[in-house]
DNA sequence: CGTTGCACTGAACGGGCGTTCAGTTAAGGA
DNA sequence: TCCTTAACTGAACGCCCGTTCAGTGCAACG
């Protein structure tokens, strides 16, 4: 057999990236199989290699492409304003752009450890942009006084663990909504880099 | 050939774990072999079955015993005093302790989904407890109002992401020392709960 | 209507996997 | 001294791995 009806390379490239995406997310690149993600897809083993090189770089072009994909979604954002504003846009944009790629977000900090060396030091340097622009911000925020900092580098990377790491515990159908998420995190952020907060303040609703 | 000199139960088990322990921090579970365990340790695959009745009981052993460990040296701290106190207590022990085991932390999170199901449910109850304490005091410091938070829950676990995300980027060798990372963290927390810091606060020395 | 070429199959390649087990060696007790 | 037994070897079990490739059938083109 052949293929059964019209082109299908359009069709079937997508679906190998999703399928690849949805099983190195829930089983984690090395425990899973071509032969797995060709079962999935609904085609043998070796179709795949119609699509990608090899395995290694099935994994980088998603992490790669989310990186990319994110940058640009940033860009995008309006970020212009007072270091508080900026802050606040970051914070919102980082939960909600992470909230809406569980399966990208979780291979991109977890799979990192599987690609070569090449692979990873261009992932590395996406990521290092991405941290660099909240650094900015921050930077920015102490130079005008807004923020009070003990070290900028570190509150860059504690920040950044702590907003990612809402991708480990929120379920949309949980307790609270992506809105509510966002309010409390952001409650959070402001008071950690020691803005002024007088005036606003998240109210507790427990 | 079989044992060159002595008995090497004693010697040869712990050699076991150290080499699953390393080997699974680098590579991940599932990328690792017994093979690869076994030539570490010096001896070939059959024999690791005299420490460990399979592959996954190693990994789980190995996340237990951590989880077990961390939880008795958080009960031998010293957590009495002021939720301030107490939460000041736990943000250095959890990075002091952190630190000092970045192979045993780094599995402890990466692993997760390499266990069984049932094997699973052990971590994940330990994990939790773990986490309940952190809560516990940042719900005594809301009830009498030394903190200001928008949800217990919520900050619990932004706070240990945060502070677990120390082991990502900290080298020893480093620019700064574990007492000055512990400063700055100390003081990212302070301000995140919203606590009273005049009189406090740590200069920036960048 | 013949030809081209894309998308795919299915078998094969060499190799590694987790695990088992009969056999071997040497230490230590009787 | 003999004997038990802990510790380990080395081969084997059946299976799966990533990747390659000759062959096949269909759609589209000239």
């Amino acid at each position: 057999m052949a293929r059964k009806q019209g082109s299908h390379s359009d069709i079937t490239g997508p679906k190998v990236r999703a399928a690849a995406l949805r099983l190195f997310a829930d089983q984690g690149y090395a425990a899973v199989s071509m032969r797995q993600i060709a079962r999935d897809v609904g085609v043998q083993a070796g179709a795949l290699y119609n699509y990608t090189p090899d395995k290694q770089s099935l994994l980088f072009d998603l992490l790669k492409v989310h990186m990319d994909d994110l940058l640009l979604a940033l860009d995008t954002e309006n970020i212009d304003g007072t270091p508080l504003e900026r802050l606040e846009a970051f914070t919102r944009f980082h939960i909600r752009y992470h909230l809406g790629r569980p399966d990208q977000v979780f291979i991109s900090y977890m799979e990192l450890r599987n690609l070569t060396a090449e692979n990873f030091r261009v992932i590395e340097a996406l990521r290092r942009s991405y941290e660099d622009h909240l650094e900015r911000i921050l930077q920015d925020g102490q130079a005008d006084g807004a923020f009070h900092l003990a070290d900028t580098k570190l509150t860059t990377l504690a920040l950044i663990a702590m907003l990612t790491g809402v991708s480990n515990w929120y379920r949309a159908e949980g307790r609270l909504s992506l809105e509510r998420v966002n309010e409390i995190y952001w409650d959070i952020v402001c008071k950690a880099v020691g803005a002024d907060t007088s005036g606003r303040g998240v109210q507790a609703a427990q």
